[in-house]
RNA sequence: CGGGGUGUAGCUCAGCCUGGUAGAGCGCUACGUUCGGGACGUAGAGGCCACAGGUUCGAAUCCUGUCACCCCGACCA
């Protein structure tokens, strides 16, 4: 490709919405350019990328076994009322009619049209199990797009359905798919940790993220440096900090004027903080809900989420606080009736927590869960710390950002009941079949590539997914022997099947090398009057800046290794 | 949805406080000189100053409203 037929504008200076660099150097490198929040335009250049980075998604969901199918984006919104989640996934749902006044919906993700086609296509456990996968365009109307192409409404995404007769050949399904995303990210030049997950609220029985380590990512990790145990914020289990043991005592009511939070009503008790019972309230799918957590500790909402298999959960507002008679700063379960009572098993389980007395200004001391109080569902809702014990080896949990490049998922049989993927046995007896999922984000994916991979002076492309093995850069061209020696070395790159991005703009040649920086290709090339008279052309590695005159011949066999 | 910020040329920004009808650098076009790390000269093109109201003789500038975009938080199958 002639860079001066190339349609591309790369920028000196990045605009100044681009706050990450991979957001920066997207738009610098010219790659892309926003047509409103969370959507791109893709240029020549940085759809070669892309396609690029789902040639390998696509070669290791081959090689794992999967079978590429392609299903509609545009899809009837009855599908998405089968299963419930027209309603559950709210807002996040484009929905638009047809002429007729037909509901669709335009898809965020495709349980439902993937089970579709499995419930049409498989009817025995002859048929299973099998993995489909596709990579199309998800349309999600997010709250907030953010961070260039790390977070957009409409995006490619890899997502793959396993179907299998049971959990155990599910497990297989899984592994395959597990072992695949490893190998793609690796191939990609993306280091990432594989994490414990949550499976959200419909969730089956285990979900692993792959997490790309990064300050700048959206999730919050946790990782155990003794045993490597390593999950998401929203999931992680920890060891509790051991509760202050003794024999229930009578409860006594003690004043305690102006005291609001823990902290100082430890304080002012001179207690320690596990020896009180923190209140929080919620309005979960509406109605009022009262959490009991041990003082020490805090409210994981994800986790008390799924306990309660609610859909909505929010901070309780001020007016629903005021008609259930809820006193913020003394509140306790204590006497509390017209709301459930939630607690984590902290709470539940120590004995003679300062509790609020549900007035102001006073508290309760000696409170006991079964015999003061009583919880109507006692759970782990707790939210693991920085510093928290490790649940498997009990060394101090460490804190890490991160960004989810891809999700593996045991669905189980929600979606093939409500849809219908029903598969024969043996014995002629009808069964759901048990579905994994496994989502791969791929313009994310393209983001973290450039934050994995990239300098002071641009993007450093990983060979796999360079747009261009080579960067020609000519200076002189309008000489002989500069225009001979390109038209060699362009013949010897395609004869050994290397692609190769020729700048033979009349730009000097600052521009060209601090463009060539810019867009990363792995090798640079330079054909100048300089580097003949040196008995070659100059090849120049873009990660190491290594740089040596070399023959054609050695210049290609150089980009081919 | 809550908090903060920004909308002026393709990009980065100045001008706004103190109203008088629009600027710089980069980029773009032409010509010439350059030619190994974002060169130089000359001449150009390019703007409904986000939008809509209002105040005023006069609004990029003051007031009101709306919209868009960015950041933080909440949210995120």
């Amino acid at each position: 490709m002639r860079m001066s037929k190339l349609l591309l504008r790369t920028l000196r200076e990045p605009p100044s919405e681009a706050e990450l660099a991979s957001h920066r150097l997207l738009l610098r490198a010219g790659l892309a350019t926003p047509l409103a929040a969370g959507l791109y335009c893709f240029t020549p250049l940085g759809w070669r990328v892309m396609r690029k980075i789902e040639g390998i998604i696509r070669d290791e969901m081959d090689l794992s076994g999967a079978q590429e199918v392609h299903l509609p984006a545009l899809q009837p919104i009855e599908n998405w009322e089968q299963t419930g989640r027209a309603e559950s996934m709210g807002q996040t749902l484009f929905r638009l009619a047809d002429r007729k006044e037909r509901g669709f919906v335009l898809g965020p993700t495709h349980e439902e049209v993937m089970s579709f086609l499995a419930s049409r296509t498989i009817q025995s456990y002859r048929d299973l199990p099998v993995t489909l996968y596709q990579i199309q365009t998800k349309f999600r109307d997010e709250q907030r797009p953010r961070g260039g192409l790390v977070r957009l409404r409409e995006f490619t995404m890899k997502d793959a359905y396993s179907f299998d007769t049971t959990w155990e050949t599910l497990d297989s399904s899984y592994d395959a798919a597990f072992a695949a995303y490893i190998r793609i990210f690796e191939r990609a030049g993306v280091p990432v940790i594989p994490v414990a997950a949550d499976s959200g609220a419909i969730g089956g029985k285990e979900s692993q993220e792959f997490i790309f380590l990064t300050e700048d990512g959206e999730d919050e990790i946790l990782l155990c440096p003794g045993c490597g145990y390593a999950a998401n914020a929203e999931k992680a289990d920890f060891r509790r900090p051991p509760a202050v043991e003794s024999e229930p005592l009578d409860m006594s009511k003690v004043a305690t004027p102006g005291i609001k939070t823990i902290p100082a009503l430890a304080a002012f008790l001179g207690v320690e903080e596990r020896q009180t019972n923190k209140a929080v309230f919620y309005k979960v799918d509406g109605q009022p809900v009262f959490v009991a957590i041990r003082g020490d500790l805090d409210v994981n909402e994800i986790k008390l989420k799924n306990v309660l298999k609610a859909k909505e959960l929010e901070p309780m507002d001020e007016p629903m606080v005021r008609a259930s008679g809820l006193v913020a700063g003394s509140a306790s379960a204590v006497g509390l009736v017209g709301m459930r009572i939630v607690a984590d098993s902290s709470a539940a389980e120590a004995s003679n927590l300062v509790a609020g007395a549900n007035e102001d200004g006073a508290h309760l001391l000696n409170t006991n869960q079964g015999r003061d109080w009583k919880a109507d569902l006692v759970a782990d809702i707790a939210l693991a710390r920085r510093g928290d014990a490790c649940a498997t080896c009990g060394a101090a949990l460490e804190t890490r950002r991160g960004m989810e490049m891809g999700h593996v998922f045991k669905l189980g049989t929600v979606y093939s009941e409500a849809i219908g993927v029903n598969y024969l046995d043996e014995s002629g007896e009808r069964h759901p079949a048990v579905m994994g999922c496994y989502g791969i984000g791929v313009e994310r994916l393209l983001a973290a590539i450039i934050e994995a991979n990239h300098d002071a002076n641009g993007i450093i492309w990983p060979t796999s997914v360079a747009p261009y093995d080579a960067h020609l850069v000519t200076l002189n061209l309008d000489q002989a022997p500069i225009s001979e020696a390109l038209a060699e070395l362009e013949a010897a790159l395609t004869a050994a099947g290397l692609s190769s991005l020729i700048d033979d703009r009349d730009e000097s040649a600052g521009i060209k090398f601090k463009d060539a920086d810019l867009i990363g290709v792995p090798f640079r090339v330079t054909v100048s009057p300089r580097a003949l008279e040196k008995g070659g052309v100059e090849i120049r590695n873009r990660r190491t800046g290594e740089t040596e005159v070399v023959s054609i011949a050695d210049a290609v066999a150089g980009i081919r290794a």
